[in-house]
RNA sequence: GGAGAGGUGGCCGAGUGGUCGAAGGCGCACGCUUGGAAAGCGUGUAAACGGGGAACCGUUUCGAGGGUUCGAAUCCCUUCCUCUCCGCCA
């Protein structure tokens, strides 16, 4: 959510930064929209002050017993109404309108963004590991997965639908494994601490983190009207909302492994095959709570966090700054994690880092108060994926495939898996 | 699911239609006092929005939303949350 004010003092910049989102500006009905809100507002206002006034004194002749002069104020208290309640109207009117605009326009790019409008636009900025030389065909995910006879597209569709697996066995406890590698990892060493949040929140929730009002088509939602969560950014960043931080409480660092729900409309026919892209997953996610100066440096950090868990279990990848127009609705600065994957022969993206600056505490109110400051300030909240655990699972399984259709343990992942070292068919 | 009781400032807690943004207490901050500390005394201690360079001023806010009224923390409706008992249940 944008500030109107800071709008209002520079009109110009707020339009280069939605021009550089390839959006139209919209300064001008903004600031328009908000000087009709503010004169009504103003209006409303003096009414109030007059009636308070008139009131006040309502209530001493009340007290003394005068009828007369308590009669000859109700009537001009009365007058006063049609004022207060047109005024009053018009203020309500146009705050709203105001507000949607708002809430609809995404977070502005950070200065250093590259500009662009696609995937193929965003920059790299490292790379990490070489592409495994395996000596023979890569086999996918699905393949490994269906030899192994762990891996249940069929069973999970007939059940589910499109979009859903079924893990049993091996796969299934290479699963856990790699979630609870990442949060001893982000706990013990990265100073996260681990939270168990609700899978399902109000519509608030998801207007505090960017979902709501535009993305509502990408989400599940419960017949009694909660939304499922698409990632666990939502409850953890949700639970500093409404509330004024103490400044020696941040930075507040959260991770949480929970499963993900996406609707996934508008990718029809895209990674239909596979792992890559269901309607549930699983993820560990980091948040970060900090204050405005730390947040660029902390985004570095959560980034480092991620490729952290990439460089333990032995992941080619690469970083990735996404482009103006790759970005996401709350985001100012995103890196991505992209993981190599044999068998299709390229990067796909295995983890997402963002900087939201104060764009979702604004819309959550999510405050601090600093130390020594009178005034309490917006927070700013990072988020990042730590990584998203179905494609580390399939990026484990293509990149330590062999050749009888084994696959190698990653050895940070053994004591997770009984002292195992591959996964071999079942009988 | 049934029955009942509640939600007031950082915290506790008073307040059932009229100078109530709200008594009192605790906490916190500053000052006085002290050799120093404690105690004591004094002063201060919310947020949002609007106006102003600022000091400051105005409006709103007693869980949230709506209503009644000249006027609502106080009355009515809706809703969210908490607690107690019963039922059910991992």
């Amino acid at each position: 959510m944008h500030d109107i004010k800071i709008i209002r003092d520079n009109p110009a910049a707020f339009d280069a930064g939605l021009a550089l989102r390839a959006l139209e500006p919209q300064s001008d009905r903004l600031i328009e929209l908000d000087g009709q809100r503010r004169e009504a507002l103003g209006r409303q206002q003096d009414a109030e002050t007059q009636r308070n006034a008139l009131s006040k004194q309502i209530g001493a002749a009340k007290a003394k017993g005068d009828d007369d002069e308590f009669n000859r104020l109700r009537a001009e208290v009365d007058r006063l109404k049609g004022v207060l309640e047109e005024a009053g109207e018009q203020a309500a009117h146009f705050s709203e309108v105001l507000n949607q605009h708002l809430a609809a326009i995404p977070n502005l790019p950070f200065t250093d963004v590259p500009v662009g409008k696609e995937e193929c636009d965003n920059q790299e900025v490292r790379r990490w590991g070489e592409p495994v030389e395996l000596g023979f065909t890569a086999r996918d995910h699905v393949d490994l997965g269906e030899t192994l006879g762990q891996m249940d597209f069929g069973g999970a569709a007939a059940m589910s639908g499109a979009r859903f697996v079924s893990l049993k066995g091996g796969l299934a406890r290479l699963e856990r494994a790699l979630a609870q590698f990442m949060l001893d990892l982000h706990t013990g060493e990265h100073g996260y601490t681990e939270v168990s949040p609700p899978y399902m929140v109000r519509d608030e929730a998801m207007f505090g983190t960017g979902q709501l009002p535009k993305f509502a088509d990408d989400l599940f939602r419960t017949t009694d009207g909660r939304w499922l969560i698409p990632t666990a950014e939502v409850p953890l960043t949700n639970l500093a909302r409404d509330a004024i931080h103490p400044e020696a409480s941040l930075p507040m660092r959260m991770t949480a492994y929970t499963p993900c729900f996406r609707s996934e409309a508008g990718s029809a026919g895209r990674d239909t095959r596979g792992m890559i892209r269901l309607h549930q997953f699983q993820k560990v996610e980091m948040v970060s709570l900090v204050a405005p100066q730390d947040s660029a440096a902390e985004l570095d950090r959560m980034t480092g966090c991620a490729e952290k868990v990439m460089q333990l279990l032995e992941l080619p990848y690469r970083v990735m700054m996404l482009c103006t127009g790759d970005m996401g609705f709350s985001a100012r600065r995103t890196f991505d994690l992209e993981v190599w994957l044999p068998s299709q022969g390229c990067y796909r993206e295995i983890s997402s880092c963002s900087d939201c600056g104060d764009f979702q505490a604004r819309r959550m109110s999510a405050r601090y108060r600093a130390e020594g400051e009178k005034r309490p300030a917006y927070l700013h909240t990072l988020n990042g994926s730590g990584v998203a655990v179905g494609r580390a699972l399939l990026a484990v399984m293509e990149n330590y495939q062999r050749e009888d259709g084994s696959i190698a343990i990653p050895e940070v992942l053994r004591p997770y898996m009984g002292g195992m070292d591959r996964l071999e068919a079942s009988k």
